[in-house]
DNA sequence: CGAAGTACCGAAAGCGCTTTCGGGAAGAGG
DNA sequence: CCTCTTCCCGAAAGCGCTTTCGGTACTTCG
């Protein structure tokens, strides 16, 4: 492959000017530049990057933590699409992204050393629990960052529309006649958890409508057996909600299972709606009519305050809010007689 | 955070004790060690990769690549599985994984050149096409590399078993009572299609039964669309198949869409089994009957392929079939009268 | 024709670390 | 008391690149 050295040796000109010919600096005639990219080619030489962000202090990567409580890592179906956009959006930039682990040759360190050490010009944290040491400590650094699905006043932040999409569930539910509106909740750990419990109180207050004791469950991390136990408990009730709100989409899965195993049905019996629209709601049945996070944007709108961040060498602390939207499918009813 | 240098200064000693006793080289004494520890915390210093990285030629870091049809990269419902636990098991040792662009300082490149530049230690790539041009020429480079879901004789690969797969599918419906078994196969340019194509009929082979004109038709690659156009192709036919063997999760969902879209119910009418065993299928109707590909065991194959040559330091050509699982559910049942 | 630009190139220092090699001090052995 | 080890430590080179600064050679202009 080859250094700078050897460029230099080939084409008999110094390093310096080898260097400068790759980096376009215009103090280097067009005729020795032809020359020594000609002689890159040829011996397909390519830059060492870790030589590069050595001496420059830019490493063109970014790192990236996820911190969500079922530690599925990648595998979680709504945040797995916005570090795809996300990854698309940075990527046209030229940067690379890096997953980094905890264990740096057998010795632990935090994310933020970790990161630290690799010396990323940025991280990403797409982050559903408020309390993760490991992403306040990274809030607290200097290094920019922006964090996804999350407040904060100390950095830049994007989340979609909470408040907003809770209201369009329970409005939705209440144009259709429903009075009896109930919320299987994320947990208050979590800001989208506590967001949409804020939204649907909001909207049941705005719609005279009070919230029927038992009819606010926290159903724990968005998994669907939580969804589903906690579900359980509404249909234990002596005065059953016709309709329920549920703070994520497998959660509202789990919902419905327990409805079905107690013999009633969706949306007949009790109408569900659920929250993100991640992909396989469209294949369950019934469908799954559900408020819609753009995952596109979320992930070009965080990646659009990092590279800002990045460019400008100084943090910010905007808040992008993305909006949300209703998407009706089949798991939704008109309330009966 | 400070530099080897600004350790020596504190501490007295000369950078070279001080990466010594950061190294556990055994020619420092232990009451220095223990002093130049004790600063190394103080000023929480952290060493830099990229420097180590430029002296060691070893960067700790792997060069993942994703190769597939659908251009969905991480939100891949089966590779991100794999993924994830290939993740899990290489961070064990130390490596963090780099995702990277195809887009340096907007020149562009190939990936093999984008991993050179990086200096990764090595390579996995998540491969379903066999033609891609740029996996081949990783293949032919000389880091070490593991290729998942394809195989090659020019690099250690792994994939689950897919000739018994498709005979473990067949057989089941066999049993079931079912003689016109139909195949909705992934595209010939996909190892996984080819070979389940092959398992199918080799299973219907040793079963003596005759695969009808018609009944094996390419269903393109993998996603619910196609299989649903290809379906709707089995369903056109004069005489219907009673079950069909799917190539994957997905597809076998557009499938079973196709088949209620006209009137017919899975699995009184027709049964269906997919491939893959992806989440959602445990959760529409009917529970998806499938072969599950164990993604834990690739994940973890595949890190330990590469581990050993990144530490033998040189490349291997081993071949790891992983062994699946037929997964019974609800979409599959005795045939009719 | 001399002075002031201008265009092009290179020496050298520096980025932060590793590793070889040699050397001094202390202890062991005769 | 002298030699031979053993134990610690440091000088220095090197990893591959960038960037400042200065220096030639060549134009241009009055």
């Amino acid at each position: 492959m080859g250094t700078i050295y050897d460029l230099a040796k080939k084409t008999g000109f110094s390093i310096t000017t080898v260097s400068k010919a790759l980096n376009n600096y215009k103090d280097v005639s067009e005729k020795t530049r032809a020359k020594i990219l000609q002689a890159a080619v040829e011996m397909d030489y390519l830059p060492n990057a870790h030589a590069q962000s050595l001496s420059t202090k830019k490493s063109w990567a970014i790192g990236v933590m996820f911190s969500e409580a079922n530690e599925v890592g990648m595998k979680h179906p709504f945040f797995n699409g916005i570090i795809e956009s996300f990854r698309h959006a940075t990527e046209e930039q030229g940067y690379d992204l890096i997953f980094a682990s905890r264990n740096l040759r057998n010795r632990d360190m935090s994310y933020l050393e970790h990161f630290k050490h690799r010396a990323v010009d940025g991280i990403v944290v797409i982050c559903s629990d408020r309390m993760d040491e490991q992403v306040q400590e990274l809030m607290r650094s200097d290094i920019p960052i922006v964090v996804v699905d999350m407040d904060s006043a100390d950095c830049s932040v994007v989340y979609s529309d909470n408040i907003e999409g809770a209201r369009l569930a329970v409005n939705y539910l209440y144009e259709l006649g429903h009075r009896k509106i109930a919320h299987l909740a994320g947990d208050e750990t979590t800001d989208a958890g506590t967001a949409r419990v804020e939204g649907y109180k909001l909207a049941m207050q705005g719609l005279d409508l009070p919230i029927q004791p038992g009819y606010l469950v926290n159903a724990g991390f968005f998994s669907v057996e939580e969804g589903k136990q906690a579900m359980q408990q509404l249909l234990d009730l002596e005065d059953r909600p016709t309709a329920v709100f549920v703070a994520g989409d497998q959660m509202a899965i789990g919902a419905i299972e327990a409805i079905h195993e107690n013999g009633l049905h969706v949306p007949n019996d009790i109408s569900v709606i659920g929250y993100d629209d991640i992909e396989m709601i469209q294949y369950i049945t019934p469908k799954l009519t559900t408020i819609r996070q753009d995952t596109d944007e979320i992930g070009e709108a965080a990646a659009e305050l990092l590279l800002e961040q990045m460019t400008a060498k100084e943090r910010s602390q905007e808040r992008r809010i993305i909006p949300v939207k209703l998407i009706e499918r089949a798991s939704c009813a008109p309330v009966k007689e």
